[in-house]
DNA sequence: GTCCGGATGC
DNA sequence: GCATCGGGAC
């Protein structure tokens, strides 16, 4: 079946998971865990007004404690008390204690792993001889080499028109529906962008007016373009009523946004903001960090489970020069070398450093059989 | 047919 | 923790 025609609602209806966009049923079910809560105040009817929707309610709740936590973490780890005990000079904690820049936890408990630039340089090498899609899409490849938030060279790197883009505000905007919009596949993301921009919807004013189906058929070769294009929507009447038609610039309030979470809001943070927070942790950055042994959960050697985990895990011994170029080249090395599935150690020029190296199943069949054996 | 990718709900 | 989202790559 090819992309539908989204000539009317019913039919953007059926495409929209049923979680952007809760049934009868599943609402019923929030209300239901709601109980304790919301009962008291309103007891029967429910009314027409989604603010009042007890799941729209829950969602935000819930959205609202995940960004407190982030951001809970990152203040408790950088505290003066929990830094080193003598009051300290560098120039990094100052910054912090004024929420400039920094949140670097100068713990010095954590060292560092043993061989660690030696890897990063062995990466380095293999990376400038390949050609891995993060290359040439790479959010980072516009950022770190031009002043803050200066996006005309990504744009130009697609073939745009950066004078078409005339407010600071809509190039900011533009840039975080370009990072929203980021895929594995440059064209179709360049794509999905060329057709957002021919059609004068690159601000936050114009995708607030757009359709929705409209935002959906021009994204559309990328990934849960649904949902994204329903993030889009929100996402832009935000930016217009909260902040002016620009993107927030600190990550509690990023973090807030739907469809935003901590690896794009890290993400922005470091090349929309130049503005370095944390490292963003995708899944390659998660992956290879495991299998090279640099990080562990609290405590102990096991590995870590979540990208969030892995973030702060890295934190604590990764020098801060080296947040921000670690995505890229990670991700780079994840795609070409160190990939998900059979990883091609019999090119890597790193395994010998690699606790991990050879370990995992080489044969192509065993996956699968290996993975259904677990699940029954 | 299986994997990918982050945010999200359960 | 695990499924889901959508369609392309393998």
């Amino acid at each position: 079946m090819s992309f539908p025609l989204l000539k009317n609602f019913s039919a953007i209806a059926n495409l929209v998971s049923p979680k952007s966009f809760p049934s009868s049923s599943s609402r019923q079910m929030h209300s239901t865990r709601l109980s304790t809560a919301k009962r008291g105040t309103n007891p029967s009817a429910e009314s027409n007004n989604p603010d009042d929707d007890p799941a729209k309610q829950v969602r935000v709740f819930v959205r609202k404690k995940r960004a407190a936590k982030t951001v809970q973490a990152i203040v408790e780890a950088t505290k003066p008390e929990n830094l080193d005990e003598k009051p300290c000079s560098l120039p990094e904690i100052e910054d912090f204690a004024y929420g400039k820049q920094s949140s670097f936890s100068r713990s010095n408990e954590v060292q560092p792993p043993a061989n660690w630039e030696k890897v990063i340089e062995g990466i380095r090498k293999m990376r400038s001889s390949e050609d891995a899609p993060v290359d040439s899409m790479g959010c980072e490849k516009a950022g770190v080499s031009l002043p803050p938030k200066n996006y005309n060279s990504t744009f130009v790197a697609y073939g745009f028109n950066p004078f078409r883009l005339l407010r600071k505000e809509d190039l900011q905007f533009s840039f975080l529906l370009y990072c929203q919009a980021k895929r594995k596949i440059k064209l179709l993301t360049a794509r999905a962008i060329q057709r957002l921009l021919q059609n004068d919807l690159l601000s936050a004013e114009a995708i607030n007016k757009a359709d929705e189906g409209v935002i959906k058929e021009l994204i559309h070769p990328v990934g849960f373009y649904s949902r994204k294009a329903c993030n889009m929507k929100k996402v832009a009447k935000i930016c217009l009523d909260k902040y002016d038609g620009d993107i927030p610039s600190t990550l509690e309030e990023l973090l807030e946004l739907p469809g935003i979470g901590p690896k794009m809001a890290h993400l922005v943070m470091n090349v929309g903001w130049n503005n370095v927070q944390g490292i963003c942790v995708d899944t390659h950055v998660h992956r290879i960090c495991n299998r090279l042994g640099w990080v562990s959960r609290p405590g102990t050697k096991q590995r870590t489970s979540t990208p969030e985990q892995t973030r702060e895990s890295l934190q604590l011994w990764l020098p801060k020069e080296e947040w921000v170029p670690i995505n890229p080249l990670l991700v780079g090395f994840g795609q070409t070398v160190c990939t998900p599935l059979r990883p091609r150690c019999g090119i890597c020029k790193i395994s010998d450093y690699c606790p991990s190296a050879f370990k995992e199943t080489p044969s192509p069949s065993s996956t699968p059989t290996k993975k259904r054996a677990l699940v029954e």
